[in-house]
DNA sequence: CTGGGTGCAAAGTATTTGCATGAAC
DNA sequence: GTTCATGCAAATACTTTGCACCCAG
């Protein structure tokens, strides 16, 4: 991707564009899953002038158009990344890393039991373990 | 459960027994899910010496001992639990309740395309929908 | 031009830490 | 008695807010 579609995708939320928001997407898009503090550190260098307000102005913005996602993971700090088609996540427990899987969770909603009657819209799966690299 | 189960989940553990450990614990088998802010305030009211300070201890000293596991839900404050068998988590976006939900992950786990080479251990599930309740 | 975005500073909230005292074993 | 937990206050970290100024449309 490049600015240009960075440029794009903006403007289909409706979401004007500034230099700012376009670096905090493109590291988005580079990085898959990153941080607040992670964001702000890697504009900073290019950007000085970028404040922390900003960022979080513009993550709660995007999510509120649910331009992007915020992720949890137990023992991470939170992580945004682009919506884009529903996935899992791998998480490494040793280096951290997150991947994506795409996974059908069809039938997994299927086979819920259904005498508690919840209605299942969406379901989220992280799942922890060692990534190819870690194992050796 | 009763106090005296508790004395003895903590002792099995290897935790020192305090009054404030045991209001903790009850709270969280009376609940199920629980956050910081709420277990303080509940306790609080009967028990008005306790400092936040000590509930952060405590949490983290039974994380560490794999006493209690942390929870945490986009949207919501981070929840404990205390551990048991391994569940998943029905989570109304209305009311924000939180139910348990036993499911096998076996056939999950399974389904991961193995190209990735990813070693899976452990998977954590969020379903989120509505509760019987809020569907009306 | 005009509205919304930015940066800064301050406020608000969440969490951790150090230390003196006190309770558990 | 010794070890470790507690409570308090301070420190740190995280996030939001208000406002004056500036830039994108």
């Amino acid at each position: 991707m490049n600015l240009q579609k960075y440029m794009e995708m903006l403007k289909a939320h409706h979401i004007k564009i500034t230099p700012q928001r376009l670096a905090i997407i493109a590291l988005m898009d580079q990085y898959g899953h990153i941080s607040v503090r992670d964001i702000f550190e890697k504009i900073k260098e290019k950007f000085p002038s970028l404040s922390l307000a900003t960022v979080y102005k513009n993550i709660n913005a995007m999510m509120e158009n649910r331009f992007i996602n915020e992720l949890k993971i137990v023992g991470q700090d939170n992580k945004y990344e682009l919506v884009k088609e529903r996935h899992s996540h791998l998480i490494c427990r040793k280096c951290g890393e997150i991947e994506d899987v795409f996974i059908d969770t069809k039938d997994l909603e299927m086979s819920l039991p259904s005498e508690s009657g919840f209605l299942v819209e969406e379901s989220s799966i992280q799942f922890f373990g060692l990534c190819k690299k870690c194992q050796s």
